[in-house]
RNA sequence: GCGAGAGUGGCGAAAUUGGCAAACGCACUGGACUUAGGAUCCAGCGGCUUCGUGCCUUGCGGGUUCAAAUCCCGCCUCUCGCACCA
């Protein structure tokens, strides 16, 4: 065996070893529990990152750890390979967004199996590959027939810079969520998906995903965001049409004194048309459609509206209710018109105060007056109804029904419930993505593509243009096609492509069988892995893929091709991987070479000026925070850092990424090194000790030890992934054996167990620091991964201790302890405690009121 | 504003159910070995201290309990998500 440890000769030896002996590819065996663990494919960028790093050695220390307890574990990995870099590279060096993907996922690829990650890589799959868009494009088609896709004009959300159409989902804040630039609102063809008919049902099982984070589970929650109230008409005054209103608040309704309605509300321009105030109206409509949602709904808080010279009857009242358009009153939300009760609700009093418009209280709290004059602020608090005959004196929380059977009694209403998730949009003005398949027929209008001629291929013989457009409306040989049902030669093609989260909402199913060619996969399989046991990925897809993703499946399962709801049974997302910057005020940020020490500060290479250092943020390119995986494997192998990024942090936690943590990590596989290349010499021939006979002294402590770090190590990693705490009771064991070994050595059985200790070592490391493992496990004379071998299992008797630390405390203080027998009874302990000297002085005669025994822990004497 | 989570040494963090706060590691200090040490090994390492093993210490203030980092109430700070949602 070497004396030195060289990590790099190591991990290329047994990851060709591994490879040639297939140790990863698995098939379906009813006769093994299946453990499907799947960590978030990633978008083929060029170049992993030490998030990419951290997510998948998550992952692997549990496919590692579940095949050693026996499980048929499927662990595959692929490309999320459509999108926007890809085009934009191609802008940029004149290179097809096809060659730039491949050529991305084949160094990407290396890098991961430098990594040493454990994934079955027959079941690769890119999601480019027309072989899996077509299974997309025939469920499309399947959708379609069904009505779960529907096309229509609408205004979306589009970004100028990407030339594209964007989901609500992926509109952060008013900005894109890839460029940051402002999204603006257009009008165009749009294919969205019925998501919101599975609103309901996606809310409802929000509950029954006990393996998922909370936090997530809330935020999916609250972007369905369900509300229960009612839809209210309020026929207009002088024609028999109505406005209809969404409320949930109807329990306020005989205080509505005024309507407001959004800008893009149809009715707004056809009502005031006519009246002295329309000129007024339009130019109102027009600022608010040049001005961007950003500002109108965050920056410009101050509420605004015009009286639009028409008014509408409330059907409670019969009051005359001016009609305003408002710059808060939203289209997308509810029917775009807002009744507005200014007494119990802030938005609306502020609008009144402003317009001075009527405010009626028509909630009294309990025990106090309202009185519009005097009022502050709307009370939106609980109370007894009043001014709404015949529903006086009523709670507002039981009016809420009250009025809403009312309603639908007088046909004034419905009951109704409002979500605030809205259809998916997928079409994408871009080109690399999978085509929509739909034709465009003069005579027969949208025809989907038969099945028989799919898929739809994306040409690849085409150059970019530039600004990005999408050349396929312009490529003559794919926009021009026979219509499917009539012949017609001049049809065209749908020139959008789908949205990438498309892909992504289904490649988990598609592992199972990645080159069935019947169909999207093969059912059979399907049922034997899905759903996914154990997903881990960044907590940024908390909303947007793992929605699409639990969507997508409850279609499957409508047509049949699925029988599980839920995809994802345990969710793991990681935290993020973060690192000191360095700011300049003049230069932004800056890379540590850019920083110099000058009179004892950080100063800027540049310009001399001190450098702000210390705040701690995510990795990224712009932030200059980045640390290259390539060149930490380079210079300390995949297990150093492998074994760097789960000990820093448990895995759900923000990982500090530190230089010095990183040479820790490799320090102590050099320890673990030298201490089995000191002894295999000695051990060789010996047989692990296996509790023949009986120990005592050092080599049953060392047992001992032993024994309680298999235990510590597998519930961490079983129950908690908490792989720090893990590793730190590995280096309890290690430190033992290191302070032990040289008695140890002296005698056969303590020979043995010192081999039993090195090996168990070896193998709890192995899911963690696999090549290092394995190459250890082959130096102490075995052959072969261990991989193979068995977790290991603790025994009980063996764990525990004879000897017991009992603390004494006086009044709740620790003031002594001292060692008992681990068959100690309570009596006897009772007794030592209060005849232990230092208790005795402490108690200084006082008589004791109390006494407390927790079992081979504790005594609490009370005085 | 609403929702969720977090706050423990110089730093990353530990502390199954309320039961010795700070395991493990980083950084630091001293020593050994050495031509040398940025290798390795050994020891120390929350604060105060009259060095007694004495007092204090888990964001702040209360409470429950024999006993609280952990449970309850109030407050502060930070992070994330949503945000004029009717």
């Amino acid at each position: 065996m070497e004396t030195k440890y060289d990590p790099k000769q190591i991990e290329l030896k047994w990851q060709d070893i591994w490879q040639e002996r297939q140790l990863f590819q698995v098939r379906e065996d009813p006769d093994k529990e299946k453990y499907y663990l799947l960590e978030m494919f990633p978008y083929p960028s060029g170049n992993i990152h030490m998030g990419h790093v951290r997510n998948y050695t998550i992952g692997d220390v549990v496919a590692r750890y579940k095949r050693m307890k026996g499980c048929n574990v499927l662990h595959p990995m692929g490309w999320d390979a459509f999108g926007m870099p890809a085009e934009n590279a191609a802008i940029a060096h004149s290179v097809h967004p096809a060659k730039w993907t491949y050529e991305n996922i084949e160094t990407m690829k290396s890098q991961l199996k430098r990594l040493g990650f454990s994934y079955d890589w027959d079941r690769e799959l890119a999601t480019c590959q027309p072989q899996y868009y077509h299974w997309e494009q025939w469920l499309f088609v399947k959708m379609l027939e069904r009505g779960m896709v529907y096309r229509k004009r609408s205004s979306v959300n589009w970004c100028q810079d990407c030339q594209t159409v964007l989901a609500n989902e992926q509109v952060e804040a008013g900005l894109c969520w890839r460029c940051g630039n402002v999204v603006v609102q257009k009008e165009l063809d749009q294919w969205f998906f019925r998501i919101t008919d599975y609103a309901d049902d996606l809310l409802e099982y929000c509950d029954n995903l006990p393996g998922w984070p909370d936090k997530v589970v809330t935020m999916q929650k609250n972007w369905i965001g369900k509300s229960v109230g009612a839809e209210i008409y309020f026929p207009l005054e002088k024609s028999g049409d109505h406005i209809s209103v969404f409320t949930t608040r109807q329990d306020t309704v005989y205080g509505a004194t005024f309507m407001c309605m959004a800008p893009e509300h149809p009715m707004v321009l056809k009502l005031s048309a006519g009246t002295p105030q329309e000129a007024e109206v339009r130019a109102f409509v027009e600022r608010m459609a040049r001005q961007d949602k950003a500002k109108r709904t965050s920056e410009d808080y101050e509420k605004e509206g015009v009286f639009i010279g028409t008014y509408c009857i409330n059907p409670f009242t019969k009051r005359r209710m001016p009609i305003f358009t408002a710059n808060f009153a939203l289209m997308e939300y509810g029917t775009g018109a807002v009744m507005a009760v200014p007494a119990h609700d802030q938005r609306d009093f502020e609008f009144a105060r402003k317009y001075d418009l009527e405010i009626v209280v028509v909630i009294q709290p309990e025990g106090a007056t309202l009185d519009p004059e005097t009022m502050t602020e709307a009370y939106v608090g609980e109370g007894l109804l009043v001014r709404s005959p015949p529903f006086d004196g009523l709670k507002n929380v039981k009016a809420l029904d009250a009025i809403a059977d009312y309603l639908q009694d007088k046909e004034l209403g419905k009951r109704a419930i409002n979500f605030r998730l809205r259809d998916w949009g997928i079409s994408r003005q871009r080109y690399w993505g999978a085509p929509i398949p739909v034709v465009y027929c003069e005579t027969c209008g949208v025809v989907p593509v038969p099945e028989k001629d799919l898929p739809v291929v994306l040409p690849e013989e085409t150059h970019m243009l530039e600004g990005g457009r999408s050349p396929l409306p312009t490529l003559e040989s794919f926009l021009t096609t026979q219509c499917p049902r009539c012949g017609n030669a001049r049809a065209r093609r749908e020139t959008d492509t789908m949205d990438t989260f498309v892909e992504s909402s289904w490649y988990f199913e598609r592992y199972c069988s990645p080159r069935h060619v019947e169909g999207m996969f093969d059912k059979e399989a399907v049922r034997y892995w899905m759903p996914v046991d154990q997903y881990i990925g960044g907590v940024e897809h908390a909303i947007l893929h793992l929605l699409y993703s639990r969507y997508f499946t409850r279609v499957l399962k409508d047509f049949g091709l699925v029988d599980y709801k839920e995809p994802f049974t345990r969710l793991l997302t990681q935290g993020m991987v973060c690192k000191e910057t360095k700011k300049c005020p003049d230069h932004g940020f800056l890379y540590p070479e850019e920083v110099v020490q000058r009179e004892g500060r950080p100063t800027c290479k540049h310009c001399g000026r001190p450098v702000e250092v210390g705040r701690i943020e995510k990795m990224s390119k712009s932030k200059k925070n980045v640390v290259d995986p390539n060149l930490l494997m380079e210079k300390y192998g995949a297990d150093t850092l492998r074994l760097f990024c789960l000990f820093a942090a448990p895995p759900e936690r923000d990982l500090d990424w530190s230089d010095q943590g990183v040479e820790g990590a490799y320090r102590f596989l050099n320890k673990v090194w030298r201490l089995v290349s000191d002894h295999v010499e000695v051990l060789k021939g010996i047989e692990p000790y296996d509790g023949g006979q009986e120990l005592d002294g050092e080599s049953k402590d060392l047992y001992r030890k032993t024994h309680q770090t298999i235990k510590r190590v597998t519930t961490d990693i079983d129950t908690r992934f908490h792989f720090n705490t893990a590793i730190s009771a590995v280096m309890e064991l290690v430190n033992t054996i290191q302070a032990l070994r040289v008695d140890l050595c002296s005698d056969a059985t303590g020979c043995a167990v010192l081999r039993f200790s090195l090996e168990t070592t070896v193998v709890l490391l192995s899911p963690l620091v696999p090549h290092f493992a394995d190459e250890l496990w082959e130096a102490l004379g075995h052959t072969g991964s261990v991989l193979e071998v068995f977790w290991p299992t603790y025994r009980q008797e063996a764990i525990e201790e004879d000897q017991i630390l009992i603390v004494v405390q006086v009044n709740g203080k620790v003031r002594s302890r001292f060692q008992v027998s681990a068959d100690t009874d309570e009596e006897r302990i009772k007794a030592a405690a209060l005849a232990d000297e230092r208790v005795v002085a402490r108690l200084a005669g006082r008589p004791v009121k109390k006494l407390i025994v927790v079992q081979n822990k504790l005594v609490n004497i009370v005085v």
